[in-house]
DNA sequence: ACAATTTAAGTTATACTATAACAAAACATA
DNA sequence: TATGTTTTGTTATAGTATAACTTAAATTGT
């Protein structure tokens, strides 16, 4: 079996994803000279509290504990701000935005979406890059943006699914 | 250059996609004892009126034209048939739907849609399922559902575009 | 044909997601 | 410090989708 994505280890040090996602996108606001304000490093925070995709709506208490007005444009301003500098992507499929693991090349991810934990991971996916720019290059059509979402069962929920089926059954 | 598809052919004759989308949901339907009332039927030739994707809120006036109750849920349980049946795909980064052109085998589409005049492809696409199913595979992931919607620029529409970006720059 | 059951449609209300528009505050630059 | 720019606060509203219950129509079995 090869390495599984950490977003797949249920065991994972996570609070190492969460300081690393910080750090990366400190250095590269800093380096664009964008601005990572309180209310942007808070919302990149939460939305890394797990490899789980978030809505919007979700991230509004907790805005609101830290003390920040937490009406929706607030948020909704911070997951711009986030998105133009590719520090996390937009689910459209689920209307929740999940942290980008890899920031900094411009890309579009394809992500693997687990129904049953919500466990999702970015792909590299060159392969699926090129079969999906070939089939439009031979239509003559020119790609701006790629939306590839992919929903089913994760390793881990494989197991604990075929468990409750057969619990079913007893 | 390869044949186009009928989505990005302006001139084709139209009324016959119509009328072919609507003899195979007759016969689909039939064949499947499956009921194909006088709204759903009529919410899926609504849809066929282009091949644009469509939001279910631009299909409500038609249907209180034709006499019909035009509250939300009605038109959005016929879209809730017409895709349990394959039929339409909806099109979850535009929250809008649009025809199957080949119903009946279930599959999910890929789809390449012009920002510019929204028409939109629905691909076969073998090498793509097949590369997302590699790399699903690849880390024992899976699939339930997969969506591809990739955005960009149509023949058509390239020419168009550069004709206005021309014309700006005069 | 009739009653019982299932499926579909009508109706009202509401939940969820996202943005418009304008005012106030904070920041950057000179 | 004065000036222009960017960010945040605030209120209102647009856009998408579903819950819950009622009525009507179609299907099934007798
Ligand atoms: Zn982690
Ligand atoms: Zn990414
Ligand atoms: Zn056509
Ligand atoms: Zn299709």
């Amino acid at each position: 079996m090869s390495k599984q994505p950490l977003s797949f280890q249920p065991g994972h040090n996570h609070d190492r994803c969460i300081h690393e996602a910080l750090h990366k996108a400190r250095t590269l606001c800093s380096e664009r000279k964008q601005r990572l304000t309180p209310i942007r490093e808070l919302v990149l925070q939460l939305i890394w509290q797990s490899h789980k995709p978030l809505g919007a709506y979700e991230l509004l208490p907790a805005l609101a504990d830290a003390g920040f007005n937490s009406a929706p444009p607030t948020v909704y301003r911070a997951l711009d701000f986030l998105q133009a500098q590719g520090l996390v992507h937009r689910i459209a499929s689920l209307n929740a935005f999940i942290g980008c693991p890899h920031p900094g090349p411009a890309h579009q991810g394809c992500f693997l979406i687990c129904r049953s934990c919500s466990c999702t991971v970015e792909l590299e996916s060159a392969p699926v890059q090129n079969a999906i720019h070939n089939s439009a290059a031979h239509l003559g059509f020119v790609i701006e943006q790629e939306t590839v979402e992919v929903v089913g069962l994760c390793p881990n929920c494989q197991q604990s699914d075929a468990n409750s089926l057969q619990r079913e059954a007893e």
